[in-house]
DNA sequence: CCTACCGATCGGTAGG
DNA sequence: CCTACCGATCGGTAGG
């Protein structure tokens, strides 16, 4: 057993945060889960809010990232759409307790924290609405409200992480390519 | 000032659970609310679980009531889609702390209580995918996955309560239309 | 519904 | 990272 890091307990406090909420845990259960006191954690951490701080931050820098790297190379609207959602699926599977942390529990920051967070938040909803945009603007997508429709969007993909298996029967490309029709189509027949 | 009732402390707990979570909700902080201690809830309740039960159990009845609503009338299938629509945004703009509480809060209930609310969950979201079904049947609809896409359906409802002012620019009646419109034709121009 | 509590647990600190 | 704590707060109870 080596000394822990500030990362091994920023990583143990995404698990509980997600799994018990921000408020459900306790430094005594944090400490449990990496097999030291709680009160030893605050010779790594200042306190109980940093690591919410530090749990949304990584989730929000991740998300992104993705949004960065799926409209890197520009294609039409609906491939750059189909990354998008890739790429949120990835981050939500492979950054599970992070992407949740930040789904739920960013409302109990303080607001200076909150406030950054949010920004990063719509940074990242704006790269849909902007791939929305063109999309109306090439004549691909019908004239919809790129706010809502962001909005629906971006409901369909953070549900994910509360229902998807990622040992169930859909792996993550049909996943992908199911929200994608869904997204581009609808349940309307033809 | 009268006395309060049951009830009275049922709905004051709802609005906490909505916005502070159950963890973040203390028995003082809900007497505060209402005016009273909090040891004095116990003399209404039997303990802070039961407000969660109750608040909990209360937005599940009223989602079930809206879907048998919704689907009492029979008519085609893209109809009762949209009354079930307009019905869980009734239900989440007109109780908005139960309906937010049942949707966050409903893991911290106990084992016995989660599976009762679990069940009826089931039973709500069973009806959005038998309409699809019955318009998969009909032709209205094309042959999708009734259970991913009753969970994205489902997912674009149930984040409205994330987003939604109602003394904003958007009315109900527009967002039922516009959330009907996205689910039927998707993004796609034609 | 209040008074007057209870033991348990909370986030956090001093000193090593 | 542990020992040994701290004051504050937690859910809850007995008795009125």
């Amino acid at each position: 057993m080596s000394r822990l890091t500030r990362d091994d307990i920023v990583i143990a406090a995404g698990r509980r945060f997600a799994e018990y909420g921000y408020h459900g845990t306790s430094m005594r259960d944090l400490g449990g889960d990496l097999g030291i006191l709680g009160s030893s954690i605050y010779a790594h951490v200042g306190g109980k809010h940093d690591l919410l701080v530090a749990v949304v931050e990584r989730a929000g820098s991740l998300f992104n990232a993705s949004a960065e790297a799926a409209t890197r190379e520009g294609s039409d609207p609906s491939d750059t759409l189909h990354r998008l959602i890739r790429g949120h699926i990835d981050v939500l599977i492979d950054h599970a307790p992070e992407a949740r942390t930040f789904l739920n529990e960013a409302t109990f920051l303080e607001p200076e924290d909150r406030r950054r967070v949010t920004g990063q938040r719509d940074r990242y909803e704006a790269t849909f609405r902007r791939t929305l945009e063109s999309g109306i603007v090439s004549g691909d997508f019908r004239h919809v409200d790129v706010t809502l429709t962001g909005i629906y969007i971006l409901s369909v993909l953070n549900a994910i992480g509360r229902w998807y298996d990622p040992d169930g029967p859909v792996d993550r490309d049909a996943l992908a390519v199911d929200i994608h029709e869904f997204v581009l189509r609808g349940v309307t027949a033809h």
